[in-house]
DNA sequence: CATGAATGAGTGTTCATTCAT
DNA sequence: CATGAATGAACACTCATTCAT
């Protein structure tokens, strides 16, 4: 006996049309960056968006179309967030590589979007296209922001002269290696030296700071 | 091009036990580090080493058997190399510094032993128990050794004091992070930027230094 | 011959998942009696049945968990069968037993389903677990029915004193044999003195009633 | 550096050519009997006899060939050994066939060559071969002794007239169920009721006697 | 739109059998 | 004769994908 639909109450199949894309979206997040690509099942992360493993196909043609929206959706986000505060700010050239170093934990690399950096570093040779898609919407914009912000710094006479492509990674590779570490390495090895994320931040940025600065007067 | 047989020339069913597990692990550490563990089949393993598929179960109990041993082989045995040129060291911290880094390059970063460190950070989580034999085997050596060296600027009077455990992973990262991009990013991005492992590590290691040590007695 | 579809029939892809489990058994039980476990391949199972190898593991969660609802389908139900028999009896205790046995013979060793004792003695050893279920769920109920019906016969002063748990076995013995003949020598052996059941329970059930019996007044 | 054989020692290789196929035999018959065909694998049977796998099919075609001369060669053994002393007995037929039980389990249902009547009827429908083998070398003769004895007991006045055939089944079947139950049931289940075959057979023949005697005082 | 029953190609692993030494 | 390294067919089980309802 099929029960009458009350017009108060949403039926059960109403739902949230358009929100299910957005719901699977985030479970095949959590679950990819959890197990990688291989090892997620689309069943799994139909079950945990609460929907069937047939609806999943109705919105993304394979596995690897829904790892790519995945990707794109969660790449998209987190572009631009620091520029503006580069260009408005006013004190020294090292507070503010410190200060953007530490913004950068606690609105990206602490939060789970940073599980697809790991996600994309992990899966990129087996999916070449995402990782040049990467590359171009978020390695190149942050390069270049932390680039101006050394360029800053010996054009105010606050750095030394640099090799400035390396000197880029040499500031952003430890950022880019805790969040690598912190979605593979440190769930399972519990034991020894537990890293905290702001402490090394902390103890990374001074390091860099001095290590950039121009020797004491001489 | 057919070879023609010689008479000395090893038969079709050549007996070469010895040879068999070097030429697996071989073909396995190729495979494993072009496609990850889950997505490298064992017969094409044993197809890259010239034997079938049942061949290669003789000498490894399963998939992840050899994928440890591949592990075993290629980094256990890279551990110790730096403990001995520490110890003889004669010179100043920050040069061994310098050196153990370009060392560290030449003899594990460059080769295509590195591959599996990468892929150990991308399949952690999907199999812990090889997670925590890395932490061990590698890991734990290897922030041994850094420390001591730390250690033995900070007693010469040539560093300053630190926050050790962080700073550890400080002069670490880089270099693990430049391993997961040389495989994961760089294969994919020929485009801009291609970073010059010798000068980026040169970078780093000039930075590390001068940011460790005291001020120039001011 | 190609059957002309009907539009009431049943589509290629019917929904009928109730009915699964139910067509699965009955081949599997075909299958396990006619070639035992370990050559009873589930594909050819799932064939049977008209599905494919695939949906037999959507109800079965492996050969094995196959094989055991096969034996709760085919000997649980069968147990208790008697037990009501025995308490309803009003006869003599020796046409109890007599009844019994052919009882037995119609409902349980003239079907298809006495394959399956015969199926367990062959393979007890490599699944103890099954032996262990059979134990208890049909070799402890049955020698605790005939103990019974012995100890009435014992109590009404109708047979003589026994070596009880002996005599169970003597008086099941058998009928256990007579499956296990009828489901390997006899296919085999068309040729000599053919056996025929009912006249064999019938004459042991004879013998057995004699043997049971008091002397005749003495 | 081979070493010279001396002439008193027997070689290595040499030790019994011509008892190899014995000794592989009789490993087979043990695993044979304690796994079934299926289970057993031929290594482990080439171990046990201290062979490798290679010199097993020096003998035997193949595994299954292996198992046929397995039973032929245990079958051959232990056909005829009753029938001398029926021909001598001189006491009564109860008691000559009470002691034809005893003996037939102290010199075949006790020893390792009753496994392999367990083996026959449990991998019959696999082999009809054998099956028709073992009828006729052991069946045959076996109902042909029974049915002397029953015949003698007629003769002789002391045992009613009978339904031959099956009546000789009746006799025969315990003990056939005693040797399936002690290679089948017995080792799984050693919780409860554990049968005590010599007791078993004193029960069965006394119930047997007893229904074969014509009825006392007439 | 949503379902979930059904599919079948694909994979790791086993093991009887072969054969060069 | 004996070996044991090598083979490859076979099998249980998985899971992305489809489609009738």
């Amino acid at each position: 006996m099929p029960r009458a639909p009350s017009p108060s109450a949403p039926h059960r199949r109403e739902r949230r049309k358009e929100a299910r894309p957005g719901e699977l979206l985030e479970a095949a997040l959590d679950l990819f960056v959890e197990k990688g690509f291989a090892a997620t099942r689309v069943e799994e992360v139909a079950a945990r968006a609460g929907v069937s493993k047939g609806t999943l196909f109705l919105y993304f043609q394979s596995k690897e179309e829904l790892f790519k929206a995945v990707v794109r959706e969660n790449l998209s986000r987190q572009v631009s967030a620091g520029a503006a505060e580069v260009a408005a700010y006013k004190g020294s050239t090292g507070d503010l590589l410190t200060h953007l170093m530490q913004q950068w934990w606690a609105r990206f690399g602490a939060t789970k979007a940073s599980g697809i950096s790991k996600l994309i570093m992990s899966e990129a040779t087996n999916f070449p296209e995402i990782a040049q898609f990467y590359q171009q919407e978020v390695v190149e914009p942050g390069t270049r922001l932390i680039r101006g912000v050394l360029r800053r710094g010996i054009d105010r006479g606050e750095f030394r002269e640099l090799d400035m492509p390396h000197a880029v990674f040499a500031v952003l590779a430890p950022l880019l290696w805790l969040v690598m570490w912190k979605h593979s390495m440190a769930p399972c090895c519990e034991v020894t030296h537990r890293i905290d994320p702001e402490k090394f931040i902390a103890q990374h940025a001074e390091l860099m700071v001095r290590g950039l600065h121009k020797e004491k007067q001489s």
